[in-house]
DNA sequence: GACGTTCTAGAATATTCGATA
DNA sequence: ATATCGAATATTCTAGAACGT
């Protein structure tokens, strides 16, 4: 008969199970605890006998429950029988108990059966109240956190908001200086050529294609300018080509009639307004809107103002168009675009190529005419030159 | 002997406390159960005879620990004996049995046992632990991406107040450079009519105070240029209709193509300058503090410190000083100001007109000094100069 | 015959279960009770005998009602007949019974059959369950309400990311516009001069180094020029003190009294223009990239493009060294320089110095061209074409 | 610290009673 | 009135925990 082995390298059977095992294996207990028919599980058949009897034999005591006590510390199971229930049953009181690893004949099994762990734990459903407590309160704190949280967001959109709109009002009012600027500059220039070309014979030399003197000799100097000389770009306003009638044109840009320089304001607004709040948009009309992330608005785009005097003017549009053209509906990608986009490259090149261009042949022009002018004689500036200006100034402002 | 009652009235006594005393009331089971000496306690003398004998009498079953899981159940504790520990006291095996409320002959204490409850909560104490523990990972999650956002939060607030200096001193800037260039502007007006002035035959008339003929017209007339039509102001003088010089180019300059009126807007802006952070205000100086949501602070411009030369020093503080009046305390409503703030209309128009007393009163100013100076000596322009001119552009491009 | 298992790996089927199975298949009860004709459901044809002789033998009770509990306790339905309405059918009081997996014969479906939950809990673990709940409830809206923030201020982040780039942009316009208006200044103020130097005996003072005259007091006024007075640095050179004409009064404008160098950093500030973006840098070249907090990137100015034109050209690298020295790599503490910096000192007055030196040299190349250039030819402005003009504008001022 | 003994508690099912629809 | 259910108690089996070895 096989003997459970206490020997060294495996694990060592715990007392308990060698007990239980050599109780049953003893014949001399087979009418109070034996296997069942069929060896897969054990039956106490006398409760009283085996308690009194046999237990102390084997155990420091005979109390059937620490018994099984044990028996469960080590996974077994209590088989329920039929009869379990009845209501008379005084007699055939068979306990029986069954574990996977506890057969009749395997000894070797032996060894897979563990005691349950002691289950160190302190006081799980005790504890589990306070920490619950605990938990409560770090969820009012979180929250409080997050309250916190949300409002400075909030503050923060507020002054993004406001950013915005000064940055585009700084944007607005840099194009509009911009322009301001142009146009000093183009009128310091035709003060200039008009000193020169006022002379009464020079009138006509102002178209460009018309001129009998060397081509200019600076000009060509002049294109030598390095690009990316932002500055020159400004100046290709000057150079009409054949600027002769320009004036009306400013004339009626200048009389809006009610004059009222509000009223630029709104009609200005809509070309260069053009900017881009993510999570805001700045309307055209300036009001600022909210734009979700989720009700995508409208993409804007931050576009410079163009400044673009003259004929290069449609530069900027251009490049906003080429945005919005891209990303029309989504916000997300216009403010992508703004902030992939190269500002060494793309239109910057661009306007300041044709600026450069623009101002090179204005100067070009300008030289030429200067050169006639001075090849023959003084400026003399002439009163009905005068007068035809006054007379301009006096109509536009109307 | 008193009987406990299971009258009406008193919260009924279960059962079993009822079997229980019964039990214990029947002599006939006193050598196998009974009250202890003292009537403090009770004993059960016989093991087995109680548990297969009387114990069926009175339950549904026979087992020993049945009864004492109930007595544990109403509270009753096992009253350690002195020889409980012994290995052989087979025989004098008492169990004796205590509770406060279950003395010998005091029956009115029996409806002060209560059953402990059912404690059936499922799975309870086990799932509550899990899902607990699950809930403090979460929380402890979650307090790491909030320290993680608030991180992020300050930061941004970091880069917003860099931001709104930075805005700061560009509006600064802008606001200075435009001043600038209104006085270029002045200069060049004043120094156009001072060449027209020049004229021999009209000198007298240029000294504002001191002329003969008609009392100067121009200033006053010059007071009343309309209100609000910046651009007008600063160049309508320049350019009559008809004249054929300057005029020309500089109508080139004015009529940008399309020529949308958003370019006058800039030049009035300077009155938008105030601008106020939430959260964050710049100070005069430049110099950024913190205005937290609690402790708000006062409000501050944006507008850089006013460089106003002249007489007109004044129109920055107006317009600040309009906003401050309405919100003097209140960030939130600045920053509402600014949002909400109309960007066609306001301050401008008091700036303008201060801008425009300014202008027109430097203009006089300036006038009246070329006239005393141009009076002496008069102004040639020679051609050879503009050469050099154009050199000396060209150089500076470089 | 099938036997229902109580083997192991299967959940263990209730002993009531089991019992009303072994109950059913037992033939001796088969008069008592016994599956209904096509072993659907199963039947209770003497309710008498049954619960007086079978239930015993079964259960710890004889109560038919315990025993119709416990079959709803299982889910268990009883079956009406059709005789069910009939008023005294006492006779043929067939109890029937019926469940989806209760069936003869099949055994293996018993373990299907579940009991219905106690549903009683203390109140301890009641509300412990109950608060979890509300924990864990609470906990999953504060996850969506941080999902929000955060993608608040993912947004947030982008659109300072725009803002930064934009005012990046406006700056460099800013600085650009900056330098165009100082040429025109220049080119007026050498105009200007050439104009009254032309005087021919002033001609000589000009040329800086090689007149016998005295040295030129412009330049020597110029160089004396207290440094950072910016403003007078551009015009300085216009008003020789003396000089009573417009220059004056464009002196007086631009040096504000005090005249603390913050006034003029405008002109100066593109020095300035490092500025940095926590989390975000935007490169000299405009382009803007991310700069995580952890991985510190390189502290980038805001510099546009240098467009500084002449030998002014390496100002703002200058002054952007200056600042990278500082923080050489961390991006807070550029913010801080941002933040802290101090408008009034710093970089600008190194920049000033050299713009100062490049203007006046500048300066005194267009003054010596100019005059030599003067000297040769004359303008004439006629008076009355100016008074024409005077007229003429009166007119339209109005 | 693992194991053993004991007392008590947990947990599921079982039994009973009464409420409810 | 019946069928189902709620709830308290009861019974059983298993587990927790204290204490000792």
């Amino acid at each position: 008969m096989k003997e459970p082995s206490t020997s060294v390298g495996s694990p060592p059977v715990p007392a308990f199970l060698m007990k239980l095992w050599a109780l049953l294996e003893d014949p001399s207990n087979s009418d109070v605890i034996t296997w069942s028919w069929n060896g897969q599980n054990f039956c106490i058949l006398d409760e009283q006998r085996f308690s009194k009897e046999i237990l102390p034999k084997y155990f420091k005591h005979n109390n059937l429950s620490s018994f099984i006590r044990q028996l469960n510390m080590y996974g077994f199971r209590k088989v329920m029988s039929l009869e379990s229930g009845l209501l008379k049953s005084d007699h055939g009181s068979c306990i029986e108990f069954q574990h996977p690893f506890f057969k009749k004949g395997k000894a070797e099994l032996l060894e897979n059966i563990k005691r349950k762990m002691s289950t160190v734990k302190s006081e799980d459903p005790h504890l589990t109240q306070e920490d619950l407590q605990k938990v409560v309160t770090e969820l009012k704190d979180m929250k409080e956190v997050q309250s916190d949280m949300d409002t400075k967001l909030e503050n923060m959109r507020r002054e993004n908001k406001a950013l915005w709109k000064e940055v585009s009002s700084l944007r607005r009012r840099h194009t509009q200086q911009q322009k301001l600027l142009s146009k000093v500059l183009q009128f310091i220039m035709s003060l200039m050529r008009g000193n020169i070309v006022m002379a009464p014979k020079r009138k006509r030399q102002l178209t460009l294609e018309s001129t009998q003197s060397p081509p200019p000799k600076y000009s060509r100097h002049i294109l030598q300018i390095p690009e990316g000389v932002q500055e020159e770009v400004y100046f290709s306003s000057l150079n009409p080509e054949n600027s002769r009638n320009k004036v009306l044109e400013i004339h009626e840009i200048f009389s809006p009639g009610e004059g009222t320089s509000e009223d630029y304001v709104d009609v200005v607004e809509p070309a260069q307004s053009v900017t881009v709040i993510p999570g805001t948009s700045i309307n055209p009309d300036g009001s600022v809107r909210e734009v979700t992330a989720d009700s995508v608005g409208q993409l804007e785009s931050l576009a410079g103002p163009n400044l673009n005097p003259g004929n290069s003017n449609a530069s900027n549009e251009l490049a906003l168009d080429v945005i919005q053209a891209n990303t029309p509906e989504d916000p997300e990608s216009v403010i992508n675009a703004i902030l992939n986009e190269n500002c060494t490259t793309g239109n910057a090149d661009i306007l300041e190529r044709d600026e450069i261009q623009d101002f090179l042949s204005c100067i070009d022009a300008s030289l030429e005419e200067l050169q006639s002018m001075l090849s023959r004689k003084k400026l003399n500036v002439e009163s009905d030159v005068i007068d035809e200006m006054e007379i301009q100034l006096f109509k536009t402002e109307h």
